[in-house]
DNA sequence: TCGCTCCTTTGATCTGTGTCAAAACTGGGC
DNA sequence: GCCCAGTTTTGACACAGATCAAAGGAGCGA
């Protein structure tokens, strides 16, 4: 168990190092901790653990917050509240993801937090991580990863108001092979955490334009996909979507 | 000129109280400084001024940040770069707004900020905006500034993902009419300070269909509109657009 | 193993919005 | 005032993606 968690770690800096080098549209998935701010944050969210089930709430929206969340294991997305009843997803978190920092702004969270499978989430009460923030340098951390969680969402405002179907179906997954690449895994095969709805919900799409789209490019041998094994074939062919509209 | 500053101070305190009321997708067009962030930055902001006209740029994205900006006169948007060379309006910005927040992340900013109109901006150097923040009460204002961005845009993303162009339209409408109230101005009758062309880049919909909509909604007499002057007749109409898809 | 539910794929059709086009309007410069 | 460039409105049509529908597959508890 401490070797796995020792992995992680290792894994997690690699990962964080190398997403700061990318440029705004890459990170559309998954917010980043900065490398900084995960060293900062992570080792003081070990003490208080949760485990959740899929399904389960860490927070719902509007609710006082009460701290923030550095997940350790497993996935969960971020869902906004729409105002006729529907609910949209605004992000999907993995392992060394840190969520709920929505709260800071006037204490109460904006979004729900939803488990996508079983997993393990560590808490940082909010009076210690007050008195975590009286330190400069935590601090500057923390805003820094404020400000790369704007940028993040902004670059996917961005996206999912212009791009087609074709361009955002590409886009994630080059996103996902990124992220998996991040954390130490092959970026040309890897495994699709949520289900093709929450694909479609994230990227405004319907879950039948999600999957056309997905067979559209195994048509073309770009890709394979197994259910949510997917096998990326012709990452540079993925990108050319990118460049022009179709 | 001393009394017209006043003035908008104190308009602005107003108007941020009253942004602060509201719920998650009641501020997708202004992000809006909290009242204590407003008031730890705006006195500080007030010393080095620039003038912008029409078209020109506060600062590039991908350039170095060198400080953050508060809006003092007229309207800014900011607006992220796209893979194929386009370019998203992803916020509007008006007197009282703070910019340049997405460059903490990285040192660099991730969006352009351009002047839709003449206005007056000012300026906090980053060395001074930092030492201002190791400062705590200064430090937590700024992060709720942050979160409250984070927020802002969250919502936007997820109404430009999932709402029809009436109902974008509808939102938005309804968005600006809060800003000018908040401002201390009319609810009812108010100026958009941006063309439809810029409207329909930002809610990911073309000119022409937000010319339609707006067209439409003046047919069912809930707003009359002549070029830039919009005048609400059935602001309950409008919100009622958002409550069912159509 | 069966049976159930939910997820995924694929097809057929419909529709909201984009695209193309043209005319009217607006505002700024001279 | 007039002209000109850019903006806005409106119409006709096309198409990407939504919707409706149906069948197959995967996961999971009993």
């Amino acid at each position: 168990m401490a070797n796995k968690e020792a992995q992680i770690d290792a894994a997690e800096v690699t990962s964080l190092h190398a997403a700061c080098a990318q440029c705004a549209l890459g990170n559309l998935c998954f917010p980043h901790a900065l490398p900084a701010a995960f060293r900062t944050l992570f080792p003081i969210a070990r003490e208080k653990r949760t485990r959740l089930a899929r399904g389960e709430f860490l927070f719902h929206a509007r609710e006082r917050q009460t701290g923030i969340y550095a997940v350790k294991a497993g996935f969960l997305k971020s869902c906004m509240p729409l105002p006729d009843g529907q609910s949209k997803i605004v992000g999907f978190h993995a392992m060394g993801d840190v969520l709920g920092l929505d709260g800071l702004g006037r204490g109460a969270h904006t979004t729900d937090a939803i488990a996508l499978n079983g997993c393990e989430v560590c808490e940082i009460p909010l009076d210690k991580f007050e008195r975590l923030l009286e330190h400069p340098t935590e601090s500057v951390h923390v805003r820094q990863l404020l400000a790369s969680e704007i940028s993040r969402v902004e670059a996917h405002a961005a996206a999912v108001g212009t791009l087609s179907a074709k361009q955002l179906a590409a886009t994630f997954l080059l996103d996902m092979s990124g992220r998996w690449e991040d954390r130490g895994y092959s970026k040309n095969e890897f495994v699709l955490f949520m289900s093709r709805k929450e694909i479609g919900n994230f990227l405004g799409l319907t879950f039948e334009t999600v999957s056309r789209t997905l067979s559209y490019f195994q048509s073309k041998n770009w890709i394979t996909v197994h259910g949510k094994n997917v096998t990326v074939r012709d990452i540079s062919a993925l990108k050319s979507q990118l460049a022009r509209a179709t």
